[in-house]
DNA sequence: GCAAAAGTGTTACCCGTACACCCATGG
DNA sequence: CCATGGGTGTACGGGTAACACTTTTGC
């Protein structure tokens, strides 16, 4: 089995394995993804993902860990995950680069120091994006929406503590529709995510009632609401892991 | 960015991608999956799962399709979706390989010939794999699992034609308990993934009433009910793509 | 008292499960 | 006419969205 596959005439100059993150935040109420601007050909001018290449001692996923301690706070990436692998042969040019993609979140609150090169662009208008990184960019998207729906993952784009209003912005951000603060308040209390801390955060300048703090119970992914359909006979309601 | 990465020391001695599918079928009633027992080290008489390696001018769903047509009937194979990246630095001995896993789906009248060191394997009784393939055994299960309640990928372990109980017994061998008739008719139908044919098949010797044959509307993947909370206002149900 | 913001109660509706009941055929 | 397997009708419960209503603050 073993046995490197050789480059296919010469046309390819280098081969490897890189990984890419399209690492998500919602900043003033919008959904961002973190990338560089190119300096150099190909692609010079362009927007691109952070990542680089896979070493021989590292797995995936230790690997797009490091490679994001070189552009942020590595502390400020609450969560990250692997979305799969983008193997055109000719997704970079003069070159036989296979990548493995990862979804990374960042809670709200975080900011992170980035280099000069890098920022955080709107997801809904990205600039020119070099390579395949804009579909990188749309699996990541597709996956953070599908999982807020069925697991906790709001945990790695909210605060340590905040009230239900500012949860609703950050969901509302990411989904990128409107939600109802007393509905999301009801399904996350129901399937156990949300805890109040018992303190309360005032009012602003215009009155209004304080607002209770929450904290998310737990900070690791958990799947809260499995789509169970035809699930074994006696199973009451969905299946809910405890 | 382009750039071989060099192995660690001396001690790899093979550096590569290769890919691995888990291929699954329901044979009397059981879920099996396609492997091979090997007849060398490493891992001598242990079972894996058909792939191999990357090559330059394939993208890894090319590479797998390939790989695959060396064991099977590749127009049997009706479905193949990636599962994703297994890279742990020492997965195979000796040798620096970054797998991409894929789930392959069989109809369950499809009986392809495959070659003498191959056989179907029960998953529930998988004997002794070879390297990390038991785990891309397991996500290949948890992912048809999953995606047997809210899409319809049913379609690829079905045969082009059947009676609502045959189809019973593939969901149950597949989700590995009991499934009623009554409520997987109801549920496929409502989503508008069966239909009629209009034809009956004849009842056994022990008599019955004649059972109508249906077929799956589409034969291409697709989700007839995305598990979507929080969906966007004035959205009424769940969300189903038309 | 009034406006503003937070939080609760209530209702309507969708969906899947369970189970009773009817249908069609062979012996 | 009875056993066997196929198919339909109906009741129940769980869960979310929508919205009216109450609570607590600043001015």
């Amino acid at each position: 089995m073993p046995g490197t596959t050789p480059p296919l005439g010469g046309r390819h100059v280098a081969t490897g394995h890189e990984v890419l993150a399209a690492v998500l935040q919602v900043r003033d109420g919008r959904l961002r993804v973190l990338a560089w601007q190119r300096g150099i050909a190909p692609d010079e001018g362009r927007w691109a993902l952070p990542g680089g290449h896979l070493r021989d001692d590292e797995d995936v996923e230790e690997s797009v860990r490091r490679q994001l301690a070189e552009k942020v706070d590595l502390s400020d990436v609450a969560h990250v995950e692997q979305l799969g692998v983008f193997s055109a042969p000719h997704r970079v040019p003069d070159a036989r680069i296979v990548a493995t993609a990862f979804l990374g979140l960042v809670p709200s609150d975080a900011d992170p120091a980035v280099p000069d090169d890098t920022a955080w662009q709107p997801v809904d208008a990205l600039p020119p994006t070099a390579f395949d990184h804009a579909a990188i960019v749309d699996d990541a998207l597709d996956r953070l929406r599908a999982k807020l729906s069925y697991t906790n993952i709001g945990f790695a784009l909210a605060p340590a503590e905040f009230t239900v209003s500012a949860l609703r912005e950050i969901y509302a951000g990411a989904l990128g529709h409107p939600v109802s603060a007393t509905n999301l308040q009801r399904v996350l209390t129901r399937r156990g995510q949300l805890e109040p801390t018992g303190a309360v955060s005032p009012p602003g300048p215009a009155g209004g009632r304080p607002a209770a703090l929450f904290r998310f119970t737990r900070r690791t992914l958990r799947v809260t609401d499995a789509f169970a359909v035809l699930r074994p006979p006696g199973e009451v309601g969905r299946a809910v892991v405890p």
